[in-house]
DNA sequence: GGAAATTAATTTATATTATGAAATATTAAT
DNA sequence: ATTAATATTTCATAATATAAATTAATTTCC
């Protein structure tokens, strides 16, 4: 149903106040007019319904300037709460968000590696965002809607999803399934998209127009904000930073083609080398079987030149696809996160010095600025969360609870 | 002077619908309500306005539905007249094209090779614009502004080129000096752009939200149009795909780094390296000091050895740095044009190989439909003139005209 | 040839939204 | 208390969009 458009510049300036407040902080009526650029007597309405709604609340009086004390509007924390779910290769998350992006709940269960057919996932989700929500001692009335984020192709548009390697799904249309279970909306997105917007709404990404998320997990992703949004291709699968050929010669990758970004950086490519390396015995690992990620970044912390060498070498090719992503997006700031940054300096010092030959000094390039971002399972929830409030910020509340 | 709130909405209803008239033709009033969603009510009111500017005409009445006929509405091709300038190394290109984006008149005059100062070029260029508006029996009123493209970075919003290394300039701001002397608007952007933007509105990416334009020419360039728009990147130093590194011991580039995309696949790349096989003997040039770039192509039509080797290693690489962009960006298409188009075939079959080698079928990348674009040299000058229709389009006609 | 039917386009009355100016509220200093 | 300064709201007005009703233009059918 599109809005009818008489109502649209209402909803534009609605959203122009919220998004003031949220990426400014807390500000004056006053001084909303001034960088809204709308009316004095428009602003004043607009912050009566908003704050009728329940979405901002009055916090404060500010700083005297001599004169009538400005009150200082901000963000109403309980102006919704929302659910955010990923779901990875070995676990679901699920976080409960209040309408800062403030996680106020969460819970992890692991997915028996056997079930990974539709219903069986279908059940895991719904199972562990109601035990969510109950545990947290939250009303079903209380959550706004679900998010859920997924390592695969989806559109975001329908909830359909067009593959998921992990769990060997081709078209599964998820959103409806869990709307039809939960009774509650839910969005679907891609989680490398569903990070980048958690960086926007709540990190590194405030108010910046233009970067780029890299995270490092099971494979390499990207998500991309373009002139302030989310970057999907032309049919939702663009970002496949881990699938750009670095090395014509390289090793296989999961994709069909050799030496992918992903084939040398990816946690799949680390652990593939490191078992190489312990089965020819350039590495003795404490438990030649059942090692995991950590382990390998803790031996070659603690000495093992092959594996120093594997993160090294990691480290270089995924300089040189970054400087490609600095060449063709110049965005303003590159995040790089996921658990492959554990690996710190081992990998980060080669990442540097390839950057530093790689990306050309005359376009300016070289000022845009990375940020390595440590990692912990709920921002991959969170963000989840983060485009569900999204979706808050663009309609009333109300308008989304009835909108399927 | 930011368009005041209240207005915005009038202005966004006027640009929807010269631009559906501009991307689908000619349509009824009753259907211009239908496809915009407008009431019936404010089409009336809005293209009664349009038409009383000129911008568009009551053309002929459509086919009978049974009632009274529709008159169909279209573009005037005299709604507005725009000069468009080209700046290249070694000549100015100046069109004028129509509102339709029609070339209706054109010009091209020879650089001298050594006349490359700010006050010579901005000589050439008022002279030039001049010679052609004069030439065509053009009025002076009757041109409603001046784009200019030049091969550099530059701040399209202020005008001012950050980096122009044909002419070894910097910080050079050609859209006051231009608008000084010729006292029309000015808008100066990279060439890339303006080409892109010539393809989104008169070409391939008519309608298409998501498509690149690499072109070949002395250097290799990149114009991206994302979400509709036309992508600059943080700072203006976007699309640099001319120098993502491909091969890390590959030739030096003019941008200081070694085995950049350009340095293979440029005009100046081939030139460099026909010339040392024409030193070594393994080509021999009937001119052996003069030979231009059509030459060169000629030959290894003809079979020199040599040569054919060059093109296609040309095209093996930027069948790579193509297969990075899709990845990347997921374009609906990529339009290839540019003087090195003329190597067709030669290059071109490597390409086609590459990408078959290097782009994953997974993601149904292989879709991506691939443009090559026979080149005209009025090509980039029409892109300059589409730049300027764009604001156009965008703002009432006589709104630009006292814009500055 | 005129009435009916059908689609296109305009007019009109009305609702919504934004704005500028004026009025009101709040506060600290005098 | 008065004044001065800043913040916020109120109110009359202007602009824009819409729905419903009206008018316009055609062909078909009797």
């Amino acid at each position: 149903m599109p809005i009818p458009v008489r109502d649209l510049m209402r909803v534009i300036n609605r959203s122009k106040i919220l998004e003031t407040i949220r990426t400014g902080g807390m500000i004056s009526r006053i001084d909303l007019a001034r960088t809204t650029g709308l009316s004095r007597a428009l602003i004043t309405g607009l912050t009566a319904n908003l704050i009728e709604e329940g979405l901002i609340i009055e916090k404060q009086s500010g700083q005297y300037k001599g004169g009538r004390r400005p009150m200082l509007l901000g963000l109403n924390p309980e102006g919704a709460y929302v659910v955010g779910v990923n779901l990875s290769m070995s676990e679901i998350s699920v976080v409960i968000v209040n309408f800062e992006g403030t996680v106020v709940a969460s819970t992890t269960h692991p997915l028996p590696p056997a079930q990974h057919s539709v219903a069986e996932i279908t059940d895991c989700v719904v199972a562990a965002v109601q035990a969510c929500i109950w545990e947290a001692n939250f009303a079903r009335e209380q959550i706004s809607a679900v998010g859920i984020g997924i390592p695969g192709l989806v559109n975001p548009h329908s909830g359909n999803i067009r593959f998921l390697p992990n769990y060997g799904w081709e078209n599964v249309n998820l959103k409806e399934l869990v709307e039809k279970r939960l009774n509650h909306p839910c969005y679907v997105d891609n989680s490398s998209n569903t990070l980048a917007l958690a960086e926007q709404w709540f990190g590194a990404g405030k108010g910046v127009d233009n970067f780029l998320v890299v995270s490092i997990e099971n494979g390499v992703g990207l998500g991309a904000v373009i002139n302030g949004r989310i970057y999907r291709g032309e049919e939702g699968v663009g970002g496949e930073f881990g699938h750009i050929t670095i090395d014509p010669d390289g090793p296989a990758c999961r994709c069909g083609k050799k030496g992918c970004v992903e084939a040398f950086v990816g946690k799949i490519a680390i652990m593939r080398d490191a078992r190489q390396a312990a089965l020819e015995g350039r590495w003795h690992s404490p438990n030649p079987d059942g090692f995991t990620y950590t382990d390998v970044v803790r031996a070659a912390g603690d000495g093992s030149e092959a594996l120093r060498q594997l993160f090294a070498r990691a480290g270089h090719i995924l300089g040189i696809g970054i400087s490609h992503l600095i060449a063709l997006f110049n965005p303003k700031k590159i995040v790089i996160t996921g658990q492959g940054v554990q690996a710190g300096a081992l990998i980060f010092t080669d990442m540097h010095a390839a950057l530093d030959r790689h990306v050309s000094a005359k376009f300016g390039h070289r000022k845009v600025e990375i940020v390595v971002r440590e990692w912990t399972e709920q921002d991959w929830a969170r963000g989840a969360g983060a485009m569900v409030l999204q979706e808050l910020y663009k309609s009333p509340v109300g308008q989304v609870a009835t909108h399927h």
